[in-house]
DNA sequence: TTGAAAGCGCTAACAA
DNA sequence: TTGTTAGCGCTTTCAA
């Protein structure tokens, strides 16, 4: 049996209403009442009922995390650093951190639904935003407290904290024009992305603009995990006439084009060139490094879970629409076209 | 303002009683009422306060995860794997999921005395344990129900899944002696981690049962990261004897290894062998393909979510002490040793 | 400076 | 079959 309020108020001979002020650190307590409540109540191990204050306060101190998760072998090194950020911002504020995880559609819906009406949390954090996404739409349209991690086709009056996709994507696409390359490959993310059509649009503006060709045999759909970018990879390559470069629209994809290229003997960062997008830690230490856009995922983390605290307590916010400037990552991944190629 | 139980009665013109007990199916609610309450309370958008419910019944349909996060840039496709496992397995016995990130230490222990004291959670599961690990012996001490991912040093009384590390690693180590290896090199991943001294007496039973020697500049101790594998690859691949196989503690730091090797021109596969222990999704796609242990960790989180909720609800448990064999992944990474080594 | 009393939203024993 | 009542553990009026 926990010890409660009651307990406490018993052993010092005062009532339960004293003790909650003596604790709560009220002014019209007595310092001596003070100091012997809280004597007493470390003595006795006491810690409030969390559950009991939050039906009195009427707030959950929670902020709730969906995370969309696809099929088991779902790892991604994107979110859990995200999660730490998240987390360990959360927690400062004295705040705790409900998470699920669920596949995109109906369950995933059903979790917020259940996590707003059963007043679990105080907020939420919707993580990569879709173009239509029903989870900013609802939240929006309930009146509900959320922030979002990436923006959405429409109107932008939430708050959201994202990366500018596009300009990350023309800085790594100038970068690989500059090295000499002509035929430049994009594996694009899921189109439902958000993101994905962000990058999509630097990538064609960067190309139009380096007077490049927009071959659209050269522009193929992946699904953010390594198989998939080693999977289309092995089909841009099998072209008749096939890239020179191959920008990822995520790091994992660009691990996954890495192996592709090495196993058909292609030195990655000499006979072709690849990029990614994120900067996740392995992108360092892939052989060759990876060049890539940085995400500052860990701040992002952070900077949600203080903007929506900021939110749920109605507190001065700030700059309730943050977009982030990213930054290109050289690395050999992306080396000079070589002269074999461009004779080609 | 949300919808309580107490609008509803008024507008069925019934007690809350009724309604309550409409609403949870009870035997003793004519079924016209009942219908009546459902119809009502769906059409006023009802859902019950959680917490309300909560403090009713005095258990909270929690569970809690500590993640023991090791700084900013914690990144470990092991650990969402895992929290996938869990997140659904909770979700699917209608439990919520509580989540923090701390790093091991006092703040963490900070963290699981909240949780308990508070009545924040019905259960806790230790993920990672250590050889001594407060946190097991605080929840065994308190008796508070737990299950723990992996095993302590000393007595075992504590529900817990684990994989068996000892015959992973002889099985790992077998392997490469059959395919010529004599000079077998082992990165451990830190020693005060459980699993680490399990791996190690594996290494070490499988080396004498082979024959082979036991060199103590051939085992290195590294920090589960890809960076560290990478580190301490260099030092072992700059011994004036160094060896033909490398085995990493875990997948992250096998993949360190293969780029410290590729970076001064070996093959792996070829010229020295270098194996894992996890099997990641990346292991598969590495270049090469990395040999490695299987650990099922999406089942693993499903397991010990499942078999701590059985236990809050004092349910049969069946095995409390499960110890999973791990299998052996052969892929390319682990090739033979070739001549040219084997003569040196 | 303190305490009595009400009430957060719900469930459940008991009575009718 | 339904309603009355009590109470989960806490905070916060209000009164003394």
């Amino acid at each position: 049996m926990p010890v409660t309020i009651k307990d406490v108020a018993r052993r010092v001979g005062k009532s339960i209403t004293t003790v909650s002020r003596a604790l709560n650190d009220y002014d019209d307590v007595s310092s001596e009442t003070k100091a012997l409540v809280r004597r007493v109540a470390a003595e006795m191990g006491y810690t409030p009922n969390r559950t009991a204050q939050r039906l009195q306060k009427r707030r959950s101190d929670t902020i709730g995390l969906v995370l969309p998760t696809y099929g088991p072998r779902f790892s991604d090194p994107f979110f859990s650093e995200f999660l730490a950020g998240i987390g360990n911002q959360t927690a400062d504020f004295g705040y705790d951190l409900l998470v699920s995880t669920r596949a995109p559609g109906d369950e995933e819906m059903e979790a917020y639904r259940r996590k707003v009406q059963g007043r679990q949390v105080d907020g939420l954090i919707v993580v990569r935003t879709r173009q239509q996404d029903p989870r900013v739409d609802y939240l929006r349209r309930i009146g509900f407290p959320f922030v979002a991690f990436g923006r959405v086709q429409g109107t932008l009056d939430f708050p959201f904290v994202d990366v500018d996709g596009e300009q990350g994507m023309r800085q790594l696409v100038r970068h690989l024009a500059e090295q000499g390359h002509r035929r430049i490959a994009y594996i694009t993310p899921p189109s439902n992305l958000n993101f994905a059509q962000d990058r999509m649009a630097g990538f064609q503006a960067a190309m139009v603009e380096q007077g490049l060709a927009l071959d659209p045999s050269l522009v193929v759909e992946g699904e953010l995990t390594h198989r998939s970018g080693y999977q289309q990879t092995q089909r841009l390559l099998a072209l008749a006439d096939p890239p020179t470069a191959i920008v990822a629209g995520n790091d994992l994809m660009a691990l996954g084009a890495m192996r592709a290229a090495q196993e058909i003997g292609l030195r990655v960062g000499a006979d072709i060139a690849i990029a990614g997008f994120d900067n996740i830690p392995m992108a360092e230490h892939a052989h060759p490094p990876l060049t890539t856009v940085d995400q500052p995922i860990y701040t992002i983390g952070r900077m949600l879970s203080a903007m929506l605290i900021r939110i749920i307590r109605q507190e001065e916010v700030g700059e309730q629409q943050v977009l982030l400037q990213p930054s290109l990552v050289v690395r050999q991944s992306s080396g000079l076209v070589t002269q074999s190629k461009e004779g080609g």
